[in-house]
DNA sequence: GATAGTTTCATACAAGTGTTTGAATTGCAA
DNA sequence: TTGCAATTCAAACACTTGTATGAAACTATC
C-alpha cells in the first residue's frame, strides 16, 4: 500500500513492451527486466500473466472509450442533439489514429497497445472485447442521428469501414510508406484523419439509397 | 520420393490449423495429430517448423497473387489496356473476401491462411513478405492507367483505403455481425465485394483535386 | 531374396515458459 | 526498539515447446 511503485512500473513496461512487440513475444522476463523488479513480482501483484495483461487492457479501454465519447458528446451538444457526420467520425478515429501514428517521440503507448490489443487477440483480453461493441453502438446512434435517412445497415457498414481504413492504416504504415515510396506522409496526421473521415462520409452518405451499386459492374 | 503422402498431410493440416487458430497456438504437436503422422516427420521433410511455415506461405502466396494478376490481366486486355477502376478494385479484393467470407463450406483454407499469415505476421513470413509490395505496386500501375488525372498519392491511399475495408471485415466479421444485429449479412458476399469497390471507387474519384476536404470540417 | 536407401517411430533432450515457495528484507505502528 | 505485516528476492518447479537421436519398418534395386 505504502509503495505501488513495482505495480506501476510493471504496468508501465508492461505496456510499453506490448506495444512495441506485440503480445506474442514478450515474456514475463522481459517485463520485469525492463522494470527492474524481480520475477515474482508479476504474481504477487497482480495474480498471474493474464490477469497483468486484463487490467492493463481494461483501464487503457475506458480511458479510450470516455475520450471518444466525450468528444462525441461535445460535438452532439454544441449542435443541440444533431453533430455533423463528419464530426462524429473524427471523434471515433481521430483519437487512435493521432495516438498511433505521428512523429515517433508524440506517439502514445496507450494507443499503440491498444491496437495490438485490437489486433492479436490474446484470451484474456478477447474474454472482454464484448464491451466495445456496446461503445460502439453508441457511436451507431450518433451516426443514426446525423444521418436519419439512411438505413441501419448502411449505418454499420460505414462505421465498420471507417474504423477499418483507420486501423489497416496504422497496422500498415510501413508498407504503405515503403509501397508508395514516401508519397504517402503518415506523420501528417491531420491529413490522414482527414482522409479517413472524407471517405467515411462518403460511404455514409453517397448516392440515395442504393446507388452503391456502381454501373454494371456490381451487377455482374 | 515414392510417397509424398507424409509431406502432403502435414502441409494440408498445418494451413488448416493455421488458417482456423493462427500462428500463435498451434504448435507441432497439434499439427502431427491433424494429419496422423510422426513428431518428427515435420523436421524430416520440411527440416523444422519455420520452414514449413515459409513453404505454406510461398506456395499460397504465389498462388493469390497469380489469381489476382489473372483477374487483373483479363480485364485490362479487354479493355485495350484500360480496365475500369471497378473492375481493378474487383479483381484485387474480390478473390480474398470470396475466399474468406460466405457460407461456411465454401471458404477457402487458402484464403483464410493468407488473411492469418497478414495479421499475424510471424518471423519466417515477415522475411519473405516483402514481395508483396511488388505485387501491390503492379496494381497502383493499373489503377494509375483507369485513372490518369490522379496523383499517386491519392492512388496509393485508395489502394490502402481498398485493402483495409476488405482485410478488416474479414478479420471482424463476427464482430460487424454482432454489433448490426445480423443485418449486415457477411455471407452475401457479392453485396461485400460491391460495397467495398464501391467505396474505394469513390475515394478514388471523388471531386477533383482536394474536394476531399468536406466542408469546414477537414480545415479545421 | 539380400541389400542399400528412404521413411517412420518412440523417446529423449535442451531451452524457455508462467508460477510457486520460503527465506530475507523492508517499512511502519506500538 | 520491538514486533508484525507487506514486500522483495533467488531459486526451483512443473510444464510445454521445437528439435535431435537411433533403432525399426518399409521400398525398391540388383
Amino acid at each position: 500500500m505504502a509503495s505501488d511503485h513495482t505495480r506501476s512500473a510493471i504496468l508501465a513496461a508492461a505496456e510499453r513492451l506490448y506495444a512495441d512487440r506485440g503480445f506474442g513475444d514478450v515474456t514475463l522476463r522481459d517485463i520485469v527486466a525492463e522494470a527492474n523488479v524481480n520475477l515474482a513480482a508479476v504474481n504477487y501483484h497482480f495474480g498471474s500473466k493474464d490477469e497483468l495483461i486484463a487490467e492493463l487492457f481494461v483501464t487503457r479501454s475506458i480511458a479510450t472509450n470516455r475520450e471518444r465519447l466525450r468528444e462525441l458528446k461535445a460535438a452532439e451538444e454544441q449542435g443541440g442533439g444533431h453533430a455533423p457526420i463528419e464530426v462524429i467520425l473524427r471523434a471515433l478515429v481521430g483519437p487512435t489514429l493521432r495516438g498511433c501514428l505521428g512523429p515517433e517521440n508524440q506517439r502514445s503507448t496507450a494507443a499503440r497497445f491498444m491496437i495490438r490489443a485490437s489486433i492479436e487477440s490474446v484470451p484474456p483480453i478477447r474474454r472482454i472485447k464484448n464491451r466495445e461493441i456496446d461503445h460502439l453502438r453508441k457511436f451507431a446512434g450518433a451516426m443514426r442521428r446525423a444521418l436519419p435517412e439512411r438505413s441501419d445497415v448502411d449505418i454499420y457498414w460505414g462505421l465498420n469501414f471507417a474504423l477499418a481504413m483507420a486501423h489497416h492504416t496504422i497496422r500498415e504504415s510501413e508498407r504503405l510508406t515503403k509501397l508508395s515510396e514516401g508519397k504517402c506522409d503518415l506523420d501528417d496526421v491531420e491529413d490522414v484523419v482527414a482522409r479517413v473521415v472524407s471517405v467515411a462520409t462518403m460511404a455514409l452518405t453517397a448516392g440515395r439509397a442504393e446507388a452503391k451499386a456502381p454501373s454494371r459492374v456490381a451487377a455482374r
